[in-house]
DNA sequence: GTCTATAAGAAGATAGAC
DNA sequence: GTCTATCTTCTTATAGAC
């Protein structure tokens, strides 16, 4: 790994758990192991580095949510998928999506830098409602309204469905990236709240 | 409104928008419409205001929970008011509950800054974790429960039911939080979810 | 209680040697 | 590409006049 890159990984564990304006380029590079003004030789500004992380982010959002939209656009292999173990792989997809935006390391320290810079303008705000609102709401739908097309569902309103779906996933998220040692008891909330979930919505069940 | 007073508020609002480390002293005084020497005549240090703000959201936390566990323990009283107009009352709880934490200038300008904070330490952390997922968990939790023992809910486990009458409503308000042109969206999803929710549970509809 | 003046230090950033 | 030395500006905080 280059020194440039060191810079931006120590960059974002520094600002995603203190927030841009409390770390100091001093700080920065203490972490990578040099002295302050080496740093210019490789980010013209402490702004340019932020804006790298940022730029970075960008690059492996669109990498992973293109792989995802791929089975999304691919309906008759996802109903064949969620057809076959339907609770089990709610439960997979949810607790999946759990651990994958919980452990990623990249993913959980932008999360966090987001969640403290979120209010500081409208482009980061945006950034944030896009990634850990809007899309996978979206994303939710999608699949939840094949389920129902399918036939295996209910004939709910699917973006409501997707809100009962992600909402708890969402606050027990947050939650962990507060207080990480909470993870156990979260996902055992999580899966419980899945199993609920199917068990509502799940044709034949209840209805 | 004496000058302390006029501090403690103008440091809540930059807070809640830069994060405690982005906002100077001078700034604050600023707002108020001093100097910034003449702050330390009122608080001893910049910290000493941040402290100042939260003993004040401890004594408003502690007046407003009070009030509501009132009720929480007067079960016959809750009992009576939600049989009767169980959809609409359910409807005009989440409603209330979100209008209160979005539009109460105090609340919202507290949670944001806490939304900033979080990751600072612990205590801080911990405040959040108790204000906006503990505490509204366990009373809704309370609520619903009651209302499964009065015969008028499913039989589902009140922790679960709580989380999918919660999430949905801190998700949106998070996301009102970080971009408030979008309540008007928000409240219209929150209602059709309390809709959904009701009819989900609500027993001799599906069952 | 508010002001001006000022201290004391930390911050971002540059110059130039190696 | 890394360093030391340095500049400039900003920041918290104090002293002391009014």
């Amino acid at each position: 790994m280059n020194t440039k890159s060191r810079i931006l990984d120590a960059s974002l564990t520094l600002f995603s758990e203190k927030g841009y304006h409390s770390v100091s380029v001093a700080e920065i590079a203490d972490a990578v192991g040099i002295k302050a003004p080496s740093l210019y030789k490789h980010y013209k500004s402490k702004r340019d580095i932020f804006d790298g992380i940022l730029s970075e982010m960008q690059i492996r959002y669109e990498k992973q949510t293109a792989a995802l939209q791929m089975n999304g656009s691919n309906p008759a292999a996802d109903a064949g998928i969620f057809s076959s173990v339907s609770e089990d792989a709610l439960i997979h997809m949810g607790i999946g999506l759990f651990t994958y935006f919980l452990h990623d390391d990249y993913v959980c320290r932008f999360r966090k830098m987001l969640t403290i810079e979120q209010f500081h303008d409208a482009e980061l705000a945006a950034l944030y409602t896009k990634q850990y609102t809007d899309d996978p709401l979206s994303y939710q739908s999608q699949i939840l309204s094949m389920l129902s097309v399918c036939g295996l569902f209910r004939d709910a309103k699917p973006d409501i469905m997707a809100l009962h779906f992600y909402a708890p996933l969402y606050l027990l998220l947050t939650l962990c990236d507060r207080e990480p040692e909470r993870e156990p008891d979260a996902l055992c909330l999580l899966e419980q709240h899945i199993r609920q979930f199917n068990q509502i919505y799940k044709k034949g069940i209840s209805q």
